[in-house]
DNA sequence: CAACAGAATAATGTTGACAATCTACAATTT
DNA sequence: AAATTGTAGATTGTCAACATTATTCTGTTG
């Protein structure tokens, strides 16, 4: 399926906008590291891509700037943003306290239908990591986090969480592997759910906190380890593209 | 080489780009309640306006969604959002926990300079309270916090802080006002100094974040006491203009 | 008179062309 | 050979025209 395809498609009757889909298409690209950080976005040949013009490729761009995915600069292009690990433990740190008052609020609000949905999503990640399937692991944690700060009540925090939480997969680094981690991380999980039903806001605000925080505890380990031996550094989730099919590096 | 990269750096910030030109106007004009909130921003009378076309005035926009200043729908137009009392509560929860960690970063590479720069500020506010000038003492309530942003040696949590200001200020409320508030509050920022300055990153934290909740408190307050009197709403700063002189309100 | 249909109007969405700027490479000079 | 300048190509910045969609107006009909 080609890039074209997927937006000039829906070019009849649609009530979503082309810079829109652009938007969605090129976070996509860069979340799965199609664009890998520091390359440049060309504007004429992602438009050649999607089958539209340059304008809505620019309002994507403008959309993603704001967003913290791309560095614009004038009259020389957007540039894929390339994280340091400074900069990648100060996301871990500010998603703990978001994801520490979204656990907050849910516990306030908590009916035993979200508890049950929770602990589905608990009981799938048991048997990804039974089953050694870490990419499944990956996804359903992904849901699991975004079904609480969904159900959370709150607007700003919600909508916070989620782009901080796309930030740091720039890194592009799978903190979470091994049956070790996995296992801890899910008994964490267990610890929030419980925290949250307890209707102790202050209880799951420490619970949601403590779990980002070990998140990021696991990140450093990680990267120590990479010190070691940084051939073998564990990348993340499969890559659509080699990107190379367009050159939007400008020097070498 | 040192000459060679400065002078590159200066060539590219010395020219912006119409849209970003557009962009700070526009953010300016929503800030100032030169354009009210829920009114739609016709891009054909700004472009006039400002004596840019179109395309700029698109990008801007797309910036300023992202940025939660406007929202966008789909062949409507882009309208300046509208805060519910709710999601004004919300982002002075988000902003306090933010606060906190600017804080309790700062207190970990706090050094004598920046504590007498924020010593300057306090002592600034104080005689702008006994001038009785409200509005120099919001001017450097606001520089003394981006003070402490900027030396924390963050940088998402910096802007984020910036972001969340500025959303805060779509409600359209002059929360401290009265010489009784003013000195409370200023009192705090005298908390907030000694607490960064002992060093202690847990205490700079309580103190800041307990600052931004007071003035959650506030904004309580105050709006309770316009339920009372509704006709006598306290605003915000001086508007700009009428902003009739552009109609963009569709409906009448 | 209310309700509805259709045209007129105005706004947003999108495009291709043009201008300004930057990058890379070759020619020239020292 | 190194540094510099000039030139050609590529890329971003901007604009004006066109297409599509939403709104408003108006006349008709029940």
């Amino acid at each position: 399926m080609g890039v074209g395809a997927s937006i000039q498609s829906f070019k009849g009757r649609r009530q979503r906008s082309l810079a829109l889909e652009v938007r969605d298409e090129l976070e996509r690209m860069i979340l799965n590291g199609a664009i890998p950080g520091g390359e440049r976005l060309n504007e004429n040949t992602l438009a050649e891509q999607m089958g539209v013009s340059r304008g809505p490729v620019r309002e994507a761009a403008r959309s993603l700037e704001r967003e913290g995915l791309v560095e614009a600069v004038a009259n020389q292009g957007v540039f894929v943003r390339k994280l340091s690990v400074e900069e990648a433990l100060e996301l871990y740190d500010l998603r703990a306290l978001i994801a520490g008052y979204l656990c907050a609020q849910l516990s306030n609000i908590v009916d035993s239908a979200i508890i049950r949905e929770l602990r589905a999503f608990i009981n799938d990640m048991d048997a990804a990591i039974a089953a050694r399937d870490e990419q499944r692991y990956f996804e359903t944690n992904l849901a699991f986090h975004d079904r609480i700060a969904a159900a959370s009540g709150t607007t700003r925090a919600k909508t916070l969480y989620a782009a901080l939480s796309k930030e740091v997969r720039l890194l592009r680094l799978r903190v979470l592997t091994g049956e070790a981690s996995l296992r801890l991380s899910n008994a964490e999980h267990q610890q929030i759910v419980e925290a949250i039903e307890s209707g102790d806001p202050d209880r799951a605000h420490e619970e949601g906190a403590r779990h980002h925080s070990n998140g990021k505890k696991r990140l450093l380990e990680t990267l120590s380890r990479d010190e070691e031996a940084p051939g073998e550094s564990v990348v993340a989730e499969g890559i659509d593209k080699p990107a190379s099919n367009c050159r939007m590096q400008r020097s070498n």
